[in-house]
DNA sequence: CAAGTGATTAGC
DNA sequence: CTAATCACTTGC
């Protein structure tokens, strides 16, 4: 299958990049595995300068952040709560730091490398949170800033979902964030098992 | 349900 | 410089 092109990811739009993102199966080759991927099921929008809840918020610009200022289709990764990396996808055009999380992966290739990294456990939570998809698909701080065009994570076409199948509601875990944290900038496949937390 | 964990940030 | 915080997960 062939990456996604640059264009996909170009929109101010980032509301409906995430939801366009469901079904898309996100790839991260292992030099001793081969291809380690997963079709996208849960993603969470972050608007940028007008979002209380984005890094990017008032125009917030640090060494953490600056990927987002970049342009769409670069990979930021950051590390919260002492343990665990967040995948995020950069969209729009440059100095526009908007971005959208991974929070929830259906396995489809190299699950056995997922099983080594993670653990044995139910397949169900191998890849169901953000920072459990990080583990599984080996992604940490080396990976932020890389291109999605190129050869070290990228997108390709999987499956195509109809809009019954989607469904919308807040994002998690940003309560701090006051009357953004409202926002309906949540999407998952509705009843897909490997969703954090299903609604 | 609460602890764990350390980079990052804001605030002096 | 120091202290507080955090796009979470796991095990009690």
């Amino acid at each position: 299958m062939r990456k996604l092109p640059r264009e996909f990811y170009l929109s101010k739009n980032t509301a409906k990049i995430a939801r366009d993102l469901l079904g898309k199966l996100l790839v991260v080759p292992d030099d001793t595995a081969g291809r380690v991927s997963g079709m996208i099921v849960e993603v969470e929008a972050y608007l940028g300068q007008a979002d209380r809840a984005a890094h990017s918020f008032g125009g917030r610009r640090t060494a953490r952040n600056e990927v987002m200022y970049g342009g769409g289709g670069h990979v930021y990764v950051f590390f919260v709560y002492g343990m665990y990396y967040q995948l995020n996808i950069v969209t729009g055009p440059a100095e526009h730091p908007h971005a959208i999380l991974i929070r929830g992966i259906e396995p489809v290739e190299g699950i056995e490398v997922m099983w080594e990294r993670r653990g044995k456990m139910k397949d169900t939570n191998l890849t169901s949170g953000p920072g459990k998809l990080a583990i599984a698909l080996g992604v940490t701080h080396e990976l932020n800033g890389a291109d999605l065009t190129r050869k070290h994570i990228w997108l390709e076409e999987y499956r195509s979902l109809e809009k019954k199948e989607i469904k919308v509601g807040k994002r998690i875990g940003i309560d701090y964030a006051g009357e953004d944290a409202e926002k309906q900038l949540r999407f998952w496949v509705k009843g897909n098992p490997f969703v954090s937390k299903p609604v």
